[in-house]
RNA sequence: GGGCCUGUAGCUCAGGCGGUUAGAGCACUGUGCUGAUAACGCAGGGGUCAGUGGUUCGAAUCCACUCAGGCCCA
């Protein structure tokens, strides 16, 4: 017996109820137990940044994960089930600053860099647990850590790092201190996830940093880099591509730049005496105080105008634009005539300009750069080397003086006067009025553009000389690939990493070309950050000014090796600030003491040496080298190839020169449902938790399954709905259904072996031999066969990752069993039948299977009550305790007959056009009708095979196989274009004209006959090939035809109703309306009745007694009387064709 | 600024190497079926295939331009 199945379940609460299963019974580890030591399926996932709850975007993601981990373990596959946390960088120091209400660095390092970074492990490791209940809750499958766990090491960081303590770990108990224990987090000794703070995580990129230092790929750059000033921190190209522009509107500026003469004096327009001025635009006016020079474009066109006074200098074609008011041309020349002018610069006054000018005896000049435009401003391009990358690189090129005027909180320097002390973001509105006072303020202009802005916190960057720490992409040869020599490539990381590329299966496509697109572009890799919290940088500079060399450390023993300061300080501490610092070692080159660089490390270096530091690189060899490279990585693919891709693939480049992975399928970007990103203030976010808990994670995850993962996915209640609504109900109802009958079918018991692989006893699951012909045995071997069919596709499309490919192989198959296979078996069913309770008991196991990594807790309801519940007290049965530990099905394909299912095919075809024709003829299927007539060419046989089964489906006596067309249809002619349009040229429309009018039956005959179709063309007698004219069946007018051109069948009703045939309708209509009344009144499904019946139509009254036995048969009615409901009885009184009909149930004495 | 992609029914999307009457799901209307079904079947309404021009016997499809949106890179 099976446990009986509600019809509406609550999928949520059933959810629920098998998470407290599995964690009851410890299903993850048994199913992680049973595969260990087997072939490996490796998979390394990308660490999910624990700053935050999980999203329903991350959901997304993991359950591609989940999925094609399950289908590797349920094919035996031994797996590593390791999750990761992203742990370090500003992500959570902007968090834990914004908690404790900082406003700067300052602040920071007043409160005290160790207990900042304390907290910023505290808030890692709440998010941590908060994520991993998510996870659990979305029925992800890893080796967890326990929530409350991390939540109390939280607590206990929080008491004092330094407490010793004891936890247990998967080989014993561990024990350390607080701290350790968390740096230690998911290496083997305590298991679980893993953590981007862990030491071996922090040394492994120790590692691969002296790798880069040894082949002299690292080194200190000085740069103007764009800088966020709150953060007190540069901003990585990688940063500030994708979430690093927003439209800002500035007011922008033009100014005056007074030509100077010889002597230093104004210099004055001979033929008007006006003084002269170049006109200069920016939009940035803070960056005025470091102005140096003025560019031009050398064979740009130039004009000198006359306006208010003044003389002004400008590319022509800006002059409408940038010019307001009335002015009058004097003259006109080329750029490269002003190169070489002096002027008076807009902050002459500034000490800090004067002192650089001085030192290199410089005066402000005009320079030419093939760069400037007259898209926009003025066409000469004010030019401050101290606050733009392009500038800086033209003072490196002409030696032009640098004027940076910001320190790191964006506030101006010493020696900017007025200006000093002052931020610069409070600086445009002063600086216009003093710009205007001085008589330099030509107008301001509002101005809208994409800005770069902070990425965490939004602040507008600005542009500062910078020393960063950057790691070499080498040179950008310029020539193809192919071309290069193995030289060139040993020089540039650059190349080598494509290389690498190249060798990875790249999943959509387009991920390739992005990656090797990113590559080719990419700038050197910005690895510093001026921030607390992160990977220590493992840099340490010679204190000694005339040595300055500096020393990459390698690990933690060759610091303990070199230190000759500070361990004591250090020893027992994770490498994080600001204990590392205490560090000092002899600089190897002169002996002077070294000090690390307070720098932290970009955070992507964290992620990106995973596939090494979670894999025992360098403390187990020979563990790495089993489980490296991964089979697969996936993470969503906006940002990630030059992001996460991009540095895992960096590090397994440098460290092995081989793929760290072998596939990557990567996906878009989750949407609300209206196609807008999810907001809160748009009404369309949801998050996680309310996801889960009102749409139900199978129902989710369903969603995420089926959707073309290189489209962006739109989540809501609505689409949520449909999924289950077009899924997961009939699936139910298929299963609910079964388990209601098999429960009633006295003697009929599962057989054992219903979840083996292959099903030893079932490769005939029904008592069907091969050569039984019966309508019900071959329906019963068509879904066998579409089982088979579901199991080759599943299998084929997870192992291409084709997870969409899966799903809809499934809502097909699923579509296949309820609407017709069930629904052509029902009375099987109901009559117990065992050939069908076999076939579909095997059918729904073997779905429940194939589901299992989809769908795992439904999956597991079903296994559970089909399989274990089912199989109790059943000799020989030992089934799994779960789904999930049960093999992936493997198809036997001679069950597999393809005439069959191409029959079937045709029978469902034949069908649709009589329920068509019936709507037409306005009768209605319970009206039975003597026959229908199928026309179908060539494929009588197939027809007949199903003849029962289309004539039981359609309630027709009889199906008849015509072969005289004619009777039944016309005939439409129709030029095959493809060949004729060719042919005939500007002819076809007459071609297609004269076709139109000649006999179709003619035309046809010939075309049957293999004989041309002549035709007369414009006087042009021309034939007509039979493969050149298309002749398709049309159903008669007049007749109750229809048709289905495409497959070339015809199917015909005889609309005529006997009075033999209304009586048997209208005893039919009677079992209908009892039956609807069994279920109104609630009575059990085998409960029997006594029935009643009144009406004053003869008709109907005789067509009653008619089919008496009948009725009384189908509704369980042991008699059937003619008289008014008995007392308490349950009645109807309603019009049946206009006829009065009441009706009385009542459940009869057990 | 450069490159790529998209624009088809109220909504979400197929189709597209030129060719018969442009499709599906959802939504809507009618109707049927139901002794599993919150389902399902059959039928129907709903389209300037973004716009303009071109090539062609024939263009949703190819070409050019325009408009709108997106992505990647400067």
């Amino acid at each position: 017996m099976f446990q009986p199945v509600p019809t509406k379940p609550d999928f949520i609460a059933q959810e629920h109820q098998i998470l407290d299963f599995w964690a009851r019974t410890d299903a993850f580890r048994k199913l992680w137990a049973m595969n260990k030591g087997k072939k490996r399926w490796s998979f390394v996932d990308g660490p999910i940044t624990a700053n935050g709850p999980m999203g329903v975007h991350h959901a997304w993601g993991r359950t591609y994960k989940d999925l094609y981990q399950r289908f590797y373990a349920m094919r035996g596959y031994d797996e590593r089930f390791q999750n990761g946390f992203d742990c370090q960088g500003l992500w959570v120091e902007v968090n834990v600053e914004r908690e404790l209400g900082f406003k700067s660095k300052r602040d920071i390092e007043a409160f005290g860099l160790a207990e900042f970074v304390n907290l910023c492990k505290q808030r890692v490791l709440n998010f941590a647990a908060i994520q991993t209940e998510q996870s659990i809750r979305l029925g992800y499958w890893m080796d967890w850590n326990d929530p409350d766990q991390l939540r109390w090491l939280r607590d206990k960081l929080a008491e004092d790092p330094g407490q010793v303590i004891t936890v247990q770990g998967p080989h014993g108990p561990v024990t350390d201190t607080v701290e350790q224990i968390v740096g230690r987090l998911g290496m083997p000794e305590l298991g679980g996830s893993y953590f981007t703070f862990s030491n071996e995580n922090n040394y492994q990129i120790w590692g691969f940093l002296k790798r880069c230092w040894e082949k002299g790929w690292l080194y200190k750059g000085t740069d103007v880099m764009p800088w966020c000033d709150r953060c007190g921190t540069g901003i990585s190209q990688h940063e500030i591509v994708t979430d690093g522009y927003e439209e800002i509107t500035h007011t922008s500026i033009y100014v005056r730049f007074p030509l100077l003469d010889e002597g230093g004096r104004q210099r004055l327009d001979q033929a008007t005496g006006l003084p002269e001025a170049l006109l200069v635009w920016t939009t940035t006016p803070w960056t005025l105080t470091s102005n140096v020079a003025a560019a031009v474009g050398p064979e740009m066109d130039y004009v000198k105008v006359q306006q208010d006074g003044w003389v002004y200098y400008l590319a022509k074609g800006t002059v409408k634009r940038a010019l307001a008011g009335k002015f009058t041309v004097l003259g006109e020349l080329k750029g490269k005539e002003l190169v070489g002018w002096t002027y008076a610069g807009p902050f002459d006054d500034l000490p800090a300009v004067q002192e650089a000018f001085q030192r290199q005896g410089y005066t402000h000049t005009v320079i030419p750069w093939k760069d400037v435009g007259e898209a926009e401003g003025t066409g000469i391009v004010h030019i401050a080397p101290g606050c733009g990358a392009e500038d800086f690189a033209l003072s490196k090129q002409l030696n032009l003086p640098v004027i940076a005027p910001l320190d790191e909180n964006g506030v101006y320097l010493e020696g900017f006067a007025w200006l000093t002390g002052r931020n610069v973001h409070g600086v445009a509105e002063p600086i216009f009025d003093d710009l205007r006072a001085k008589g330099r303020l030509y107008r301001l202009e509002d101005y809208t553009h994409r800005y770069p802005v902070c990425w965490r916190c939004k602040t507008e960057l600005i542009f500062r000389l910078v020393d960063e720490w950057f790691i070499s992409m080498g040179e950008v040869y310029d020539k193809p690939r192919d071309q290069l020599t193995p030289e060139e490539v040993e020089r540039s990381l650059r190349y080598q990493i494509m290389e690498v590329v190249d060798q990875i299966r790249w999943i959509p496509a387009f991920g390739y070309e992005r990656e090797l697109d990113w590559l080719r572009n990419m700038h050197d890799w910005m690895i510093s950050k001026k921030r607390y919290w992160g990977l220590a940088l493992p840099i340490w500079v010679c204190e000694n000014p005339d040595c300055g060399h500096f020393h990459v450390i390698g690990s933690e023993h060759e610091l303990e090796e070199r230190a000759i300061e500070g361990w004591e300080v250090f020893n027992g501490h994770t490498p994080h600030r600001p204990y590392i610092d205490a560090v000092k070692i002899a600089c190897p080159r002169c002996g002077s003491k070294a000090s690390r660089i307070p720098d932290v490390g970009n955070p992507w270096l964290d992620a990106g040496i995973v596939p090494f530091s979670t894999l025992g690189y360098r403390t187990d060899p020979e563990y790495w080298r089993r489980w490296f490279p991964a089979d697969l990585i996936s993470e969503s693919f906006p940002g990630q190839f030059r992001n996460w891709f991009y540095s895992v693939l960096a590090m397994g480049t440098v460290l092995e020169r081989r793929p760290p992975f072998l596939t990557n399928f990567s996906y878009a970007t989750l949407l609300g449902e209206d196609g807008r990103p999810m907001h809160k203030s748009w009404g369309n976010a949801i998050d996680f938790h309310d996801g889960a808990e009102k749409i139900g994670v199978d129902v989710m995850r369903w969603m995420f399954l089926h959707h073309d993962p290189e489209q962006n996915l739109l989540f809501g209640y609505h689409r949520a709905d449909e999924t289950r609504r077009r899924f997961h109900i009939p699936l139910w109802n298929v299963y609910s259904f079964f388990v209601t009958y098999a429960n009633l079918a006295p003697d009929w018991r599962p057989r054992p072996d219903g979840w083996r692989t292959p099903p030893p006893a079932i490769t005939s699951p029904s008592t069907h031999q091969p050569t039984d012909h019966s309508p019900n045995a071959l329906l019963d071997r068509w879904i066998v066969a579409r089982v088979q069919q579901l199991v080759t596709t599943a299998t084929e499309r997870l192992e291409a990752y084709d997870a969409e490919g899966a799903t809809d192989a499934c809502e097909v198959f699923l579509d296949d069993l309820s609407n017709w296979y069930v629904r052509r078996s029902r009375r099987r069913f109901w009559d117990g039948e065992p050939a069908a309770l076999d076939t579909l008991y095997y059918v729904l196991v073997t779905f429940a299977r194939v589901l299992a990594p989809m769908i795992p807790f439904l999956a597991e309801a079903m296994y559970q009550n089909l399989v274990v519940e089912g199989q109790k007290g059943v000799a020989g049965a030992e089934p799994p305790e779960s789904v999930h530990h049960t093999f992936w099905p493997e198809a036997d394909l001679a069950l597999v007959d393809p005439q069959l299912l191409a029959d079937m095919d045709l029978a469902r075809a034949v069908v649709s056009l009589g329920h068509a024709d019936r709507v037409a003829a306005n009768l209605r299927v319970r009206q039975p009708l003597s026959s229908i007539k199928v026309v179908a060419a060539g494929k009588a046989a197939s027809i007949a095979r199903f003849a029962d089964l289309i004539a039981d489906e359609l309630n027709v006596k009889r199906v008849e196989v015509v072969e005289g067309e004619a009777e039944l249809v016309t005939y439409r002619i129709l030029p095959v274009n493809k060949v004729l349009g060719p042919r005939f040229g500007k002819d076809f429309p007459a071609v297609r004209a004269a076709l139109a009018a000649a006999d179709p039956y003619a035309v046809a005959a010939a075309v049957a006959a293999g004989q041309p179709v002549r035709l007369s063309i414009n006087g042009q007698e021309v034939a007509l090939a039979p493969d050149e004219v298309l002749v398709q069946a049309e159903p008669r007018p007049g007749l109750q035809i229809t048709n289905d051109p495409q497959r070339g069948i015809v199917v015909a009703l005889d609309t005529v109703v006997t009075p033999e045939l209304r009586a048997e309708g209208l005893a039919r209509e009677v079992v209908r309306r009892i039956q609807q009344m069994r279920k109104d009144a609630g009575f059990a499904l085998s409960d029997r009745i006594h029935t009643t019946y009144a009406t004053d139509d003869a008709e109907l009254a005789a067509a009653i007694q008619a089919h008496a036995a009948y009725i009384q048969n189908e509704t369980l009615s042991l008699s059937l009387i003619a008289g008014q409901p008995a007392a308490g009885a349950w009645t109807l009184a309603e019009e049946l064709d206009g006829a009065s009909l009441t009706l009385g149930v009542a459940r009869a004495a057990a």
